[in-house]
RNA sequence: GCACCCGUAGCUCAGCUGGAUAGAGCGCUGCCCUCCGAAGGCAGAGGCCAGGGGUUCGAAUCCCUUCGGGUGCGCCA
């Protein structure tokens, strides 16, 4: 059950009935209505803010349009009472009994609570990661991998049809260079003395194997060839053996995708002309010439005539290139082209992870999607700010130069996957994060990844010697399911009972706002009231889990205890993040 | 010059799409282990939500503006 919602249709069901009578008009708005949890416990269990949104609309004032609705919610089931607070606050409730049965709707779905219908199964893209095939990826790559594949778990446990997308851009001057680069590593696997990389190659000596590859399966047929014939041979292996890295590294993240989807083969296909045709059959291309940007004027500006589109209908600033002077496409017509190709593959709702460097893209991409499906889709453009890679405080120093590159891999294998994965998420997207490889290894409370593992480890602590002691009972979460609750009482166990019931709601409203990072705060939220349950267990042994000689109480905690896990678990398994039920000593 | 993002406790950050007396961790002060894992917990101090206008029953949240920091600005992707 999702307490919220059951509330919140209670409420409008008074409302309803009060409207039957005639007490209230009968064509009001209810849609702002809503029942949370009211931010100082004081207030009760739930709060809903019904009387204040219609009082205007009713014509009446809050309190006493709240005393109507409370007077028809007072004897409902699980209310122990409804209050009604300064401007006009409805303030419920519960009974203890009420909250004890969400352990049961827990233990019943185990980590499937939480699943949500909102999304009732509309398709969504997510493209995330779409590094450039050029070498191994970095810390960087990893926040915007690890947040969309996050964010695609999220929207499916949300209800909706997910599918996780990468771009491969292989078809810009990027990849020449990378073929050209291969091509010296071959030549030096081939015995020839190249010196140093010239400057604009790309350097890394993750090319020399890859130039040892070629010069060992073609052996010298490349060295005196013509560019032109090399060159589309070793762009396309190139990109394979990138490839292939990137899809390493992403394994080793736990990172996956449904679908790679080749710029290159975008442009072959024709799907740039054929998204261009909408936009010129909508008036949207025309041929002008710019003005170079005030304040930053590039040295070789030289004002000419370019196909442009309309950006500036649909909400950018100025409107944009689509061919280079060679004749060729921008990465911006093969993107449009692209995002016009996921709405006809049926997807009107479209999300983009892009990193920080891509902020001044969004608008265009935005004005474009709107453009080419003639306003049907709609992008989101999740930008990941930058990653500060630290070590105990001091950052670390990189450079590609320097050779002080430190790959995502490296990364992965000192702190491990989970790790990586949570630390990516505690934080909103547009926040720059420093990753401390020093404090992420850390056993202490100021590391989230560490604090709600240790809740979850704790808690399996507890089942294990539960299930010592208690040898003949079953200790399933089936059959905890089914035992009596009523021991349940205490203030500190109906706390923890109210934070896992904000779960549902907690998945709901992270889905809607694209926004995983608010699972990583209500994970440390319910971690920390677990831990403090503990340790009141601690301070009064009656409050321990494991009661001697009450095996009825023991059973309802163990019940407790389990639904607590769960729900952990269930916010883990959107992180991709494994829940551990023994810390490593 | 323009656009986008950010500005909340000494530090790092939340703040549930406009709700009540603005929260957490670190750091600081003082407490709690014969006992299911103290790798934890409790209590205290600490705020003009960058400044100024506006919208309304109600603003850290929405709009305008100023200041400060970051990112980007045709033929890179």
């Amino acid at each position: 059950m999702n307490v919220f919602h059951h509330f919140r249709d209670r409420v409008l069901a008074a409302v309803g009935t009060l409207q039957a009578a005639g007490r209230l008009p009968a064509d009001l708005d209810l849609s702002r209505v809503v029942v949370e949890p009211p931010r100082d416990p004081a207030h009760g269990d739930l709060s809903s803010n019904v009387a204040m949104v219609l009082a205007k609309p009713a014509r009446s004032n809050p309190r006493a349009l709240a005393e109507m609705v409370a007077g028809a919610l007072a004897d409902g089931e699980g209310v122990v009472a409804v209050e009604i607070a300064n401007p006009g606050f409805l303030n419920l409730r519960l009974t203890p009994a009420f909250w004890r049965e969400r352990i049961r709707d827990v233990l019943r779905a185990g980590t499937a609570y939480g699943d949500s219908a909102m999304g009732q199964g509309r398709a969504v893209n997510v493209e995330y990661v779409s590094a450039n095939p050029t070498g191994p990826m970095h810390i960087g790559h990893a926040r915007g991998a690890v947040v969309g594949d996050a964010l695609a778990a999220l929207l499916e446990k949300a209800g909706y049809a997910v599918t996780r997308e990468y771009y491969i851009n292989d078809a810009g001057g990027q990849v020449d260079v990378l073929a050209a680069s291969t091509h010296m590593r071959y030549r030096e696997a081939l015995g020839e003395e190249i010196g140093a990389i010239p400057e604009g190659l790309y350097p890394g000596d993750y090319l020399r194997a890859l130039g040892e590859e070629l010069a060992a399966q073609d052996g010298d047929r490349w060295l005196a060839a013509p560019t032109e014939e090399w060159l589309p041979v070793f762009r396309r292996r190139a990109i394979d053996g990138m490839m292939a890295l990137i899809r390493d590294d992403l394994q080793a993240l736990g990172v996956r995708h449904d679908i790679f989807t080749s710029e290159r083969s975008l442009v072959d296909s024709g799907a740039i002309e054929r998204a261009l045709e909408v936009l010129e059959a909508r008036g949207l291309l025309y041929t002008g010439v710019l003005e170079a940007p005030k304040g930053k004027q590039p040295d070789d500006w030289e004002p000419r005539p370019q196909t442009l589109f309309r950006a500036t209908q649909s909400g950018d600033d100025v409107d944009r290139p689509l061919r280079k002077s060679d004749g060729s496409w921008t990465y911006f017509a093969a993107d449009i082209a692209y995002h016009f190709d996921k709405f006809r593959r049926g997807f009107a709702t479209q999300i983009d992870v892009w990193g920080a460097d891509h902020g001044g893209y969004v608008k265009r991409m935005q004005s474009a999607v709107a453009a080419v499906t003639g306003g049907e889709a709609a992008l989101d453009v999740k930008i990941c700010q930058l990653v500060n890679l630290m070590d105990d405080g001091e950052p670390v120093k990189m450079s590609k130069r320097a050779g002080t590159f430190v790959t995502l891999r490296e990364v992965v294998d000192a702190v491990g996957r989970d790790v990586v994965r949570f630390i990516m998420l505690t934080r909103k997207n547009t926040e720059t994060l420093d990753f401390d490889l020093a404090r992420v290894r850390e056993q202490s409370k100021d590391n989230p990844v560490f604090y709600v593992q240790y809740s979850h480890a704790r808690a399996h602590s507890v089942l294990r010697h539960a299930r010592e002691k208690l040898a003949a009972a079953d200790l399933s979460p089936a059959a905890l399911a089914g035992v009596q609750l009523d021991g349940i009482s205490d203030p500190a166990e109906l706390v923890l009972i109210r934070q896992m019931a904000q779960w549902p709601r907690i998945v709901e409203s992270a889905a809607e706002a694209h926004e995983p990072h608010r699972i990583a705060f209500f994970l440390y939220d319910l971690a920390s009231s677990y831990h403090m349950l503990w340790n009141k267990g601690k301070d009064d042994a009656s409050l321990r889990f494991l009661v001697r000689d009450d095996e009825n109480l023991t059973l309802a905690r163990l019940a407790l205890v389990q639904a607590f896990a769960l729900v952990i678990a269930s916010g883990l398994r959107v992180f991709g993040v494994e829940p551990v039920e023994e810390m490593r000593a």
